[in-house]
DNA sequence: CGATTAACCTGGAAGC
DNA sequence: TGCTTCCAGGTTAATC
């Protein structure tokens, strides 16, 4: 479920009662999620303090003043809640909206700041997502981060470095704005959105799209993430924010989960098809 | 080297 | 109702 903008809501959720506070209680019920936690992992972090919540592409990485940084990947169906702490709720207090499956609460962790105690669970039934302890410095060429492309909302992120990314690629349009090292934080439903508003095909060559295209894809893409922050994300399925509160931008999708609808623009009916493995959808007529 | 596919894991929806 | 099959927001190791 999350994509940059899921991504981006959660750390919006989980920075107030992370940065600033110190780990108090690390729990952990499973040796592993995706990969095996890292070794002592209560150990480095229990009484370290949060420096700051960032977020790189679809990465949350909290930095420690350890000088590691906690590096936190959703995968498909990650989610944060964020409570008050057992202990010091008061009766009735203790409300976490929409908790999903106890059984899948792999990670918990205890913030302390001055007084206020914050209680943060990580639930993730497909263990697709991970946590990973890596040195803050150089934290950019680690094994996670190392070659991952610009940000698609930072000032790195222009049409030329975009034309200049897809211009040596001839797999479809469409796995290229997947492959993060291309542009990072992109995912299956912003690919779509974002091709939509430029009137690419789906199946057009990377290498195939116009200067003149790639500059216009790289507005919408902007466009369309900005604007699904702005909604608070996209849910599908199971994305909430740490408050239990789910997004909107879904009402907005005007190709993605939309197969056979009269596409917005033309009234033509949407198109799905399978790339490299996942459905694209996309209208035929008006996507050239 | 780049591109495509299979696999990781569980749950929900759709089909029979 | 119950069983089977398919599909899902992501990444990556293996294969082409």
């Amino acid at each position: 479920m999350p994509e940059l903008p899921e991504v981006e809501i959660v750390r919006r959720g989980l920075a107030p009662a992370m940065e600033g506070a110190v780990f108090s209680s690390v729990e952990t019920r499973r040796p592993d999620l995706r990969f095996p936690l890292p070794q002592k992992f209560r150990d480095r972090l229990q009484g370290t303090r949060v420096d700051a919540l960032r977020r790189r592409g679809k990465y949350l990485i909290a930095d420690l003043g350890s000088g590691e940084s906690l590096i936190m990947h959703l995968g498909m169906t990650g989610r944060f809640t964020v409570s008050k702490a057992a202990g010091t709720v008061r009766p009735g207090d203790f409300y976490r909206a929409d908790p999903g499956d106890p059984a899948h609460d792999h990670v918990s962790f205890v913030m302390r700041k001055r007084r206020l105690e914050s209680r943060i669970d990580y639930n993730d039934p497909r263990r697709f997502g991970f946590m990973d302890l890596e040195r803050t410095n150089g934290l950019d060429n680690s094994r996670h981060l190392a070659g991952m492309g610009p940000e698609p909302l930072g000032p790195d992120f222009t049409p030329q470095s975009l034309n200049a990314a897809l211009s040596g690629r001839s797999a479809p349009i469409k796995a290229a704005l997947l492959d993060q090292a291309v542009v990072a934080g992109l995912g299956n439903i912003y690919v779509c959105e974002a091709l939509f508003r430029a009137k690419i095909s789906p199946r057009r060559q990377a290498y195939n799209v116009s200067a003149a295209k790639s500059a216009l894809l790289h507005e919408t893409i902007r466009e369309v993430l900005a604007e699904a922050i702005e909604a608070g994300g996209s849910t599908l399925r199971d994305f909430a924010a740490s408050d239990g509160a789910p997004g909107f931008f879904q009402d907005r999708f005007q190709v993605y989960g939309r197969e056979k609808e009269p596409c917005p623009s033309c009234g033509a009916p949407i198109g799905r098809l399978v790339q490299s493995g996942r459905s694209t959808f996309y209208c035929g007529k008006c996507q050239r």
